[in-house]
DNA sequence: AATCTCACG
DNA sequence: ACGTACGTGAGATTA
């Protein structure tokens, strides 16, 4: 018989700490109940217990020690954060058929305590998990302790039996009690011997055996006289070290062990209570999704599907969706083909695979009629559809997208998920697709709650029109001069080559320039350059680092543009010429669910990154070009995000600004600076360039200075005189954290929304964290918003004008445009007429458009 | 898998 | 005393 015991409150502190800080929808804090759960799995896996018991502190208001008292009052508390999870942690472990033991006036080790020690007087094995090193004074040949630490950053658990302390202490565990009552412990304000550290403790308990001994035979130990004078002195403050450090192990609690056997689990509290925090992977894990969870929309009993198959299917489905007008279509995917499609409709699914009756109706029903329908993801069915040149009509909803606008943190949307998160009942389904069955319910709940948030016609109008024309653009591609790449990688190599030559002979040996830690050990210890800053493994090599240390020695430079050099290389030249496809043209990924303020993102390959900033870099878009006989338009939002802010603010000054069209950072320095816009010098204006894209992101004073290389002061001076020239800005800023805070997220000026766990915290930095955002996200997404909303009615003045050009790719404020030479200029005109009405702000939009055959040249 | 570095808006 | 700008994706090294 084998008993688990568990120290609950030092267990959940160390998964508190551990873990990110999680939340739920509704703002519960999560984590430590998260990282305890996951710990539990593990401990439950390796040992195969057959009971559990976890032991909490619980202080009676007076304690019966005085002594006591005073050493519990120089513990610091549990933040908030963490202390709400503990009596969830409780009913949790409740459920899980766990037992939960605390008693008045006694801590949780000497639960353990007193439980183990009864245990082996009835022959029982006992494993106690902790975080706290005390518990070794518990160890012996039937106890042994699992002691979690953190080496490195990292988690591991370290298994204490009677050896393994004598081969780390070289004492016995009893030992260890009096080993601390001569070092004492800081952080349990447990005094020790003053003058008496580590070192020296373990040394007289290795050589003497015992605090008795020791001070029965102090005169003639052989020991330094100061050393025996430093005992003498803290004879009493030992003893009382002993008395403070001895764990309990006679709580009056329960003794017989088979009380502690496991108890039948809770499954349906227990699968309630997991769906409230969100722990989908555990119900999952657990096997508890077959029960029914609490918030069914119809009760179990009523949530059987019945599958309809065969010839009366099609006509079934018709009659529904004719007089209905709605159609709930769930999509099988092969490789990159439908394989079939299931219709659910009236409490029933009817599946349609691609060779069956019905198939090809289907898709007429899809591409054209009118019919409602409601779908899980929209761009993938456009791309699919779209290969076989059709398009889907209607879609009112999608359940992906729906997912992301609710709560755009989350990683996964697919249906299962989003029925466990929104309490939607599970469907019973005879067959194996449940997708469709599921998608009724989900769409139902998902659509009541976008309404109430407002963010209906965010999905209807912008994020599905948007995903037939990230669909588009997928497929479309951009092309690329292969060779011209190829060639390019040759040059780098070469002087990739002579400079990695260079460094070696400078340095005196070979090594390898990609690794930071290497070429930390090289400049920081054999070049002996001095280090400025580290990072948590060992010293950071950042450009910023190497920029300071550029006069210091001649490597430097040659680093930078080895770096420079070798980004080029393996990113662009390598990582491109790995995708692009056998058309000659690359295919990004457009993410539309990705990232937390609304932008979409590019992946495999990021085409959102190609370089621009730096000269050689920028060689590499004279790669990206029209296909032969076309040309492309790229347009850009001049200073969209400012713009945003001025309108957002209200604020007059910058208003103004922007409406006499002059430049506005010169207009911004002129403002922080108290002159004449002709009297701006080119410093000034790049300072206030950083000022006005710093404010954008919630800046600091500190960070401003770095970014600008002033002095601190000076910094806190710009941004000070920045935010009373705009006051509407400064009171804008304050109105989003205010806002942010009451309701717990962010909205932009569509309605898009970003929960926002952090403002509430506690911990200082992750509340300005969150402060940041909440300044940030309303002007970022609503640029992105402003954006999207362009996209589509880009792509629809394309279609509806006849015309072959297409979108092909955006960057967050730019959209490039394919287009027939003999369309370039209409394409152009589109461009810039459709973006700079996409909003209508207090300001006006502006997009610059250029045309040329490659994107260096397209780029302005 | 995590970390560091760096490309873009 | 610490850490200090928002949002991404990718490659190389290291543990």
């Amino acid at each position: 018989m084998r008993l688990l015991l568990i120290d609950g409150n030092s267990i959940i502190n160390r998964a508190f700490y551990g873990i990110k800080l999680l939340s739920t929808k509704d703002g519960l804090y999560t984590n430590g109940l998260y990282g305890f759960m996951l710990i539990l799995q593990k401990l439950r896996e390796e040992l195969s217990p057959d009971g559990i018991v976890a032991a909490f502190d619980l202080h009676h208001p007076t304690f019966r020690h005085q002594e006591f008292a005073e050493y519990k009052a120089g513990r610091k508390g549990m933040p908030d954060e963490l202390r709400q999870q503990v009596p969830i942690l409780k009913e949790l472990l409740d459920f899980l058929g766990c037992h939960v033991v605390e008693k008045e006036g006694y801590e949780a080790d000497d639960i353990l305590g007193t439980i183990s020690a009864a245990a082996c007087r009835q022959n029982a094995e006992c494993v106690i998990a902790t975080g706290d090193r005390d518990t070794l004074q518990l160890v012996n040949p039937c106890v042994t302790v699992m002691l979690a630490a953190t080496k490195f950053g990292k988690a591991e658990t370290i298994v204490y039996d009677t050896a393994a302390i004598r081969e780390k202490y070289g004492l016995s565990p009893e030992q260890l009690i009096d080993l601390k009552a001569l070092m004492g412990d800081q952080s349990d304000n447990i005094p020790g011997v003053p003058g008496i550290g580590e070192k020296t403790a373990l040394d007289l308990m290795q050589k003497y055996g015992s605090l008795d001994y020791i001070y029965e035979n102090l005169d003639s130990l052989e020991i330094r006289d100061s050393l025996k004078a430093k005992l003498r002195a803290g004879k009493d403050s030992a003893y009382l070290s002993r008395r403070l450090g001895t764990i309990c192990c006679d709580v009056p609690i329960e003794l017989d062990v088979n009380a502690y056997l496991q108890k039948p689990v809770k499954r349906a509290e227990l699968a309630s209570l997991l769906t409230r925090l969100e722990f989908f992977t555990f119900i999952e894990k657990l096997g508890l999704n077959t029960v029914s969870i609490e918030v069914h929309e119809t009760p179990v009993e009523d949530n059987r599907v019945v599958r309809v198959e065969g010839p009366k299917a099609l006509p079934d489905v018709l009659e529904f969706v004719n007089t209905r007008k709605l159609m709930d279509i769930a999509v099988k995917f092969g490789y990159r083909d439908i394989t079939a499609f299931a219709i659910s409709f009236d409490g029933r699914v009817a599946v349609f695979n691609s060779d069956d009756e019905g198939f090809d109706e289907i898709i007429d029903l899809i591409c054209n009629t009118e019919i409602k329908k409601r779908v899980s993801d929209t761009k993938l069915l456009c791309s699919a559809l779209l290969l076989k040149g059709k398009r889907p009509a209607s879609i009112v909803f999608d359940a992906v997208l729906a997912g992301y606008l609710l709560n755009p943190l989350a990683s996964d949307y697919s249906l299962k998920r989003l029925a466990q998160e929104y309490g939607v009942g599970i469907p019973k389904v005879e067959g194996e697709d449940f997708g469709a069955a599921v998608l009724s319910g989900v769409a139902d709940k998902l659509e009541r709650e976008l309404e109430e948030q407002g963010q209906a016609w965010l999905l209807r109008n912008v994020e599905i029109p948007l995903s037939e024309v990230l669909a588009e653009m997928e497929i479309h591609g951009f092309e690329v001069d292969k060779q011209g790449i190829e060639e390019f990688g040759r040059i780098l190599d070469q002087r990739i080559f002579d400079i990695q030559r260079e460094v070696t002979r400078q340095v005196g040996y070979d090594f390898n320039l990609n690794s930071p830690k290497q070429l930390g050990k090289a400049l920081f210890e054999d070049l002996g350059l001095p280090a400025k800053k580290k990072t948590k493994t060992g010293y950071s090599t950042n450009a910023e680092v190497l920029e300071e240390l550029r006069d210091a020695h001649p490597v430097i430079e040659m680093l930078l543009d080895y770096r420079t050099l070798t980004k080029l290389k393996s990113t662009y030249c390598e990582g491109l010429l790995k995708v692009i496809g056998r058309d000659g043209r690359i295919h990004s990924s457009f993410n539309q669910t990705e990232t937390r303020t609304g932008r979409i993102s590019s992946a495999e390959p990021n085409l959102q990154n190609i370089p621009v900033r730096q000269e050689l870099g920028r060689e590499m878009r004279r790669f990206f070009r029209a296909r032969e006989g076309w040309v492309l338009c790229d347009a850009d939002y001049s200073q969209i995000e400012l713009r945003v802010l001025a309108h957002m603010s209200g604020d007059k000054n910058m208003i103004d600004a922007f409406n006499s069209g002059a430049d506005i950072h010169t207009s911004t320095a002129a403002q922080v600076f108290g002159l004449p816009e002709d009297m701006v010098t080119p410093v000034m204006r790049s300072r206030a360039k950083a000022v006005n894209f710093g404010i954008v992101y919630g800046i600091g004073p500190h960070s401003l200075s770095q970014d600008i290389k002033v002095s601190y002061r000076e910094a806190k001076h710009y941004i000070d005189s920045y935010l009373a020239h705009y006051s509407g800005i400064a009171r804008f800023m304050d109105e989003m954290i205010k806002s942010a805070k009451e309701k717990g997220y962010s909205v932009t000026m569509f309605g898009r929304r970003r929960p926002l766990p952090e403002i509430r915290s506690s911990n200082g930095t992750l509340r300005s964290f969150g402060e940041r955002v909440a300044r940030n996200m309303p002007i970022q997404g609503t640029a992105a918003d402003i954006i999207k909303i362009a996209m589509v009615k880009v792509h629809r003045r394309l279609a509806e004008e006849g015309m072959r050009a297409r979108l092909i790719l955006q960057i967050h404020d730019e959209l490039i445009v394919e287009a027939p030479e003999d369309e370039a200029e209409k394409a152009a005109r589109i461009l810039k007429e459709e973006m700079e009405s996409a909003a209508d702000l207090s300001v006006k939009l502006v997009a610059d458009v250029n045309v040329g055959k490659t994107w260096y040249d397209a780029k302005g």
